[in-house]
RNA sequence: GUGCCCAUGGCUCAAUUGGAUAGAGCAAUUGCCUUCUAAGCAAUAGGUUGCAGGUUCGAGUCCUGCUGGGCACGCCA
């Protein structure tokens, strides 16, 4: 139920006009308010208080108001009747579907092979999932891709580093046989880790090590059958270790795990495209496609499909990544989620689909999210100074969590500890404006007072709690609301509302804030209002009860949409 | 140099996308466990929203200029 939407329309159509509905910031003021006097006022050229009262009756005549009053320059305030909402909330925790729900492509994630997660992951993976959860409730069909950095410079510097390592292996040989089975060069994932970062440092100083690699990358995309049954040896190793963060994380599994490699089958079809068009340009001995407008205030650099050695570029991959989903998916939208870093490489990304007759530029959308700070103001590091590594952030919260059991003496299973240091760490990722950079405080991230993950599964454990205690109830037709009581029922009749609006305005904020919100309406209604105690009459038991039922559904529902779960106790 | 983004109590963040008296949490001070889980509730204190103008019934939000910070700008992804 959206009570906002309902009452919204109800309000339009009785007065014949589009006025913008608002919550007043201050309750007192009522449930809902318009400005509609106002607006009317601008054009009719008269007072506002005037044209508010001339307002006044029709808005009195709707069923669902009890009261209507006139305050400040015009507004119209509004108090709803209390039968009305105790109707509808018991719908609260429904969310309604999209009336033209979409095919949208969600390419967020983007990992590495054979390079271990890091900080810089943890963003597009959380606010990714959260969205793809948003869009799948709302009934939007949801297609995720894991864009894997699978086919770039990177491969050809792991690959050059166990050149380096084993120079004896029969990958490197003349007389390579691809027929062979090479399973049992497989090597452990955290000595596989260990390649990437080793290669770049030597690359650094080593010019002759980064060209090797450089020719290295060129041939494992030409086909070179050695370097390619290497890297079929390490890949699952790694998609492993991706497999195991996700869970770690409880994120939905990608439906695609395809990135620059599967995209780069795509090359021909797109090149023809591209030559048809007569898009593609000599320079420097690499081939670009200019997306230059002469309308352009801001510099605007060509795209790099093929360098001066040959090799594809990221922006060819992305490029035959749209065309793969644009054959496969044919998406309504395809959002993509990065680093704002990248926002430049997306503009132009989406010049070169639009200039393909591909994509209309509408459809596509690039969601840059700014970057995790230390307290210093610059990006996250460890002491040592490296990226901090995802499952080391996991591994620091987790352990926070377990001291500050101990410490409270209570005796919690693993599993319940896991679920508390993840809610820790995704609410604190979700609840920030996804556009801005943040701070990450180890310190504030494992105290878990205020406004936290684990608050709010301890709100909905308490109430958990009662509701078992409290065994069956029936629900009431009516209810004699208090203050507390009423105040959480129109907070969780605003969920729908969220929901909705955190899908449309792309920001998972909402939705996190939102949880928060009611945690603190339930907290005091909580501490307020006895429930199970004998001096509390059975029709207000009956009240209280389906109440806390309702808010763990709704409280339930924004969890799942985070990827958290509650736990039995804590 | 060109362009994009940001600036809100001591700290970390909000503010229904132009609405009414700018709200939370942390830190500080104080009260509440013989009551359904105190990881909780309640109270006090803390603000010229970076600076200067402008737009209008109304500006933290929009426009202009300035100051300070972040980021990007063809052969990394």
């Amino acid at each position: 139920m959206n009570l906002y939407k309902y009452v919204s329309e109800k309000l339009n159509e009785k007065l014949g006009f589009d006025a913008k509905l608002e919550i007043p910031r201050n309750r007192d003021f009522g449930d809902f308010s318009t400005n509609a006097a106002m607006v009317m006022a601008k054009s009719a050229g008269k007072n506002p208080r005037e044209i508010a009262t001339e307002l006044l009756p029709k808005i009195r005549e709707l069923d669902f108001v009890s009261d209507a009053s006139i305050a400040g320059p015009g507004f119209i305030n509004l108090k709803i009747r209390d039968d009305f909402l105790w109707n509808a909330v018991q719908t609260a925790a429904n969310i309604t579907k999209s009336d033209k729900p979409m095919t949208i492509d969600m390419d967020y994630g983007a990992y590495n092979v054979a390079k271990s997660l890091h900080i810089g992951h943890l963003r597009t993976s959380i606010v990714g999932d959260t969205l793809y959860r948003l869009g799948r409730a709302i009934g939007h069909k949801m297609i995720s891709y894991n864009h894997m950095g699978d086919w770039g410079r990177s491969m050809g510097m792991v690959i050059a580093w166990i050149e380096k390592l084993h120079p004896d292996w029969p990958f490197f040989r003349d007389n390579f046989d691809a027929s062979a089975d090479y399973s049992k060069y497989a090597m452990p994932i955290e000595e596989l880790d260990t390649y990437y970062p080793s290669a770049a440092a030597l690359a650094k100083t080593d010019e002759k090590f980064m060209e090797r690699a450089q020719i290295i990358t060129a041939e494992l995309q030409n086909g070179h059958p050695g370097y390619n049954a290497l890297y079929n040896v390490f890949i699952p190793i790694s998609l492993q270790s991706m497999d195991k963060i996700i869970r770690k994380l409880n994120m939905l599994s990608f439906d695609n795990n395809l990135g620059e490699r599967n995209a780069a089958k795509y090359a021909e079809p797109v090149e023809k495209i591209l030559r048809d068009k007569n898009l593609l340009q000599q320079s420097d001995g690499a081939e670009i496609v200019v997306v230059k407008r002469n309308d352009d205030k801001k510099p605007m650099p060509p795209v790099m499909f093929r360098n001066s050695r040959e090799a594809l570029t990221y922006d060819a991959t992305d490029i035959m990544a749209l065309y793969y989903r644009k054959i496969t998916d044919n998406p309504d939208k395809v959002i993509y989620l990065t680093d704002s870093r990248q926002s430049l490489h997306f503009e132009q990304l989406f010049r070169v689909a639009e200039l393909l007759g591909m994509f209309p530029a509408d459809s596509l959308e690039h969601i840059g999210y700014g970057t995790i700070n230390g307290t210093d103001g610059k990006p996250f590091k460890t002491r040592d100074g490296n990226a901090a590594g995802l499952n080391d952030i996991i591994d620091m919260v987790q352990s926070a969590v377990r001291d500050r059991v101990a410490e409270s003496g209570k005796k919690l299973d693993d599993a319940t500890i896991d679920e508390i240091a993840l809610a820790a760490l995704k609410f604190n990722d979700l609840s920030h404006d996804l556009r801005s950079d943040y701070i990450f405080e180890p310190s504030q991230i494992t105290s878990f007072e205020g406004r936290t993950g684990p608050y709010i599964l301890y709100t909905a454990v308490r109430l958990n709690s009662v509701l078992k205690r409290a065994g069956d109830f029936t629900v009431p037709q009516n209810a004699n609301m208090g203050a507390d009581e009423r105040n959480l029922v129109m907070g969780l009749l605003d969920f729908d509302r969220t929901v909705q609006s955190a899908f449309d305005s792309r920001a998972t904020d909402l939705v996190a804030n939102y949880a928060y919100d009611v945690c603190q309406l339930v907290n005091t209604f909580y501490h307020n209002c006895p429930i199970l105690r004998d001096d509390v009459d059975a029709e207000t038991r009956n009240m209280r009860l389906s109440l806390i039922k309702t808010a763990v559904d709704v409280l339930g529902g924004a969890l799942d949409l985070m990827g958290l779960r509650i736990p039995v106790e804590m």
